[in-house]
DNA sequence: GATATGATTAGATGTCTGGA
DNA sequence: TCCAGACATCTAATCATATC
């Protein structure tokens, strides 16, 4: 593969020099490829240049050379009516994005770390106004040649409508965009979605998406209802659907809240109840992480007693034993728990297990029928059990979900009488400051103690460091 | 062992806002 | 009107663990 180079005007006094590719074949001679006739130029462009007998429709060349060339159509009509300076910016941002498109292969995706975020920017910007409709059709055309909008999966239905009977791309001659009505426009829309499905908003071709971003000026009632009723109300009213951004304030005050009523304010980033404010969790994290979350903001989150470190980081990189863990364990979980946060579990199971060797002890042990029933800790004594629950917080998430339904089925369970210890493994209060280890050696004596007594009722419960 | 589920994270994209 | 900074939102990849 070799590149040749030629100077390309890229407004009044300027030019700009743009890379094609061209393909060698094995023996070093070059492919001949003659000039193609691009679909957004009129007859009188010298400069036009047809498409290789070889290639494929759609192919990276094909897309560049038409992209020039359309580039070079739009120098000459936006001249007409834009000033030569806004014209001259957003042709250079043009050229700069089909350069980069040409030095990646064809990918106009552009990471950070590419140090082109300023075209970046200006690319999103474009798609912007594209949706927004408010290209000129000279720009829009010159942008989808450059594949700005493509879409990742195109229907058969659309590919087919791109060609001719005899198989050859269809022109498309600027400012002549096929006109259908209202109507004709609607019942493609309609033909769309039966064949594609419901789940197809996102694929929906560019023709048809700009179509429906325009119909939320729709003044005529009618035409708002049928839309409505068949499944894209959220382009007749765009707010009711649109995704809100909550400023930063919103979304502390909503972490204020679930502080309060689950004392710690580890959002899972996947939270069902509240996804995004687990998503701007997660983003605060990363903004500390990398050194750019403002102090007023860090210490605001400091205050409510943020982790901006989560355990799992901890547990997979650092020391695991219990000197390590000591005051350092202080995150509970909603739902499922995360199976990084039962360490602590793990902990007190592994240390009564080493301390009291002659039972028979279980850890997580699920409940054959009661599956969803996971008592942290079982051990057996002749003809009774003793549960232990760490109670992370105190598990006031069983509270609210009923603890006495969870008892019942333990007793129908085990069918011999319980002893239920609830070990409070984190401090619950400022007079109570003993760290884990202290607590585990209170809940090692009271296991000793009462593991010798049998319980009288069917289920006893004793609390331990509440 | 295969599959399902969920947590975590980096990176990409979209939105808001203010300044030129 | 355009652009750029800030950052909220989302996606995809990866990993760990549970469940079948």
């Amino acid at each position: 593969m070799t590149f040749s180079c030629r100077s390309f005007p890229v407004a009044e006094g300027r030019s700009k020099k743009i890379f094609l590719r061209r393909s060698k074949n094995d023996d070093g001679s070059t492919i001949k490829r003659s000039v193609v006739t691009p679909r957004c130029n009129n007859s009188n462009n010298k400069r036009s240049v047809k498409r290789s007998s070889s290639s494929k429709g759609g192919s990276f060349e094909n897309s560049i050379v038409f992209s020039l060339a359309c580039l070079e159509e739009l120098t000459k009509v936006e001249m007409k009516r834009d000033t030569p300076k806004l014209i001259d910016l957003w042709m250079e941002k043009y050229t700069e994005a089909l350069e980069w498109k040409l030095a990646n292969e064809g990918s106009l995706t552009i990471k950070k770390t590419d140090d082109k975020v300023p075209l970046a920017r200006w690319i999103t910007y474009q798609r912007k106004l594209a949706r927004e409709d408010k290209l000129t059709p000279e720009k829009y055309e010159a942008l989808n040649a450059l594949g700005m909008f493509d879409v990742k999966r195109r229907s058969k239905g659309e590919e087919n409508n791109d060609r001719s009977n005899d198989g050859t791309k269809k022109k498309k001659k600027q400012n002549q965009r096929p006109k259908q009505s209202w109507e004709q426009t609607f019942e493609e829309l309609i033909l769309f979605k039966e064949i594609n499905g419901d789940g197809t908003k996102n694929q929906l071709p560019i023709k048809l998406k700009r179509w429906l971003n325009a119909q939320k000026n729709t003044k005529s009632m009618e035409k708002r209802q049928l839309l409505i009723d068949n499944g894209f109300e959220e382009y007749v009213n765009p707010k009711k659907n649109a995704r809100r951004r909550a400023s930063w304030d919103t979304r502390f005050t909503e972490l204020r809240q679930f502080q309060r009523e689950h004392d710690h304010c580890n959002v899972p980033a996947t939270y069902r109840l509240n996804r995004p404010l687990g998503y701007w969790v997660a983003t605060q994290r990363k903004t500390h992480r990398n050194g750019t979350l403002k102090p007023e903001r860090e210490q605001a989150l400091t205050n409510l007693g943020f982790e901006f470190e989560p355990l799992k980081t901890w547990y997979r990189n650092g020391p695991r034993n219990v000197d390590e863990l000591a005051g350092k364990v202080s995150v509970s979980w909603m739902g499922r728990a995360a199976p990084a946060y039962e360490e602590k579990q793990k902990l007190v199971f592994e240390s009564l297990r080493e301390n009291f060797r002659e039972f028979d002890m279980r850890f997580n042990h699920r409940l054959g029928r009661l599956g969803s029933i996971k008592p942290d800790i079982v051990i057996e004594v002749n003809n009774w059990a003793m549960i232990i629950e760490v109670d992370e917080f105190q598990h006031k998430k069983y509270e609210r979900d009923g603890e006495d339904d969870r008892l019942e089925q333990l007793r129908d369970y085990f069918n011999i009488p319980l002893k239920v210890v609830r070990f409070n493994p984190d401090p619950c209060s400022m007079k109570d400051e003993r760290d884990f280890e202290e607590r585990l050696e209170v809940l090692k004596e009271h296991v000793r103690n009462s593991i010798e007594v049998a319980p009288i009722r069917d289920v006893e419960i004793d609390y331990v460091c509440f």
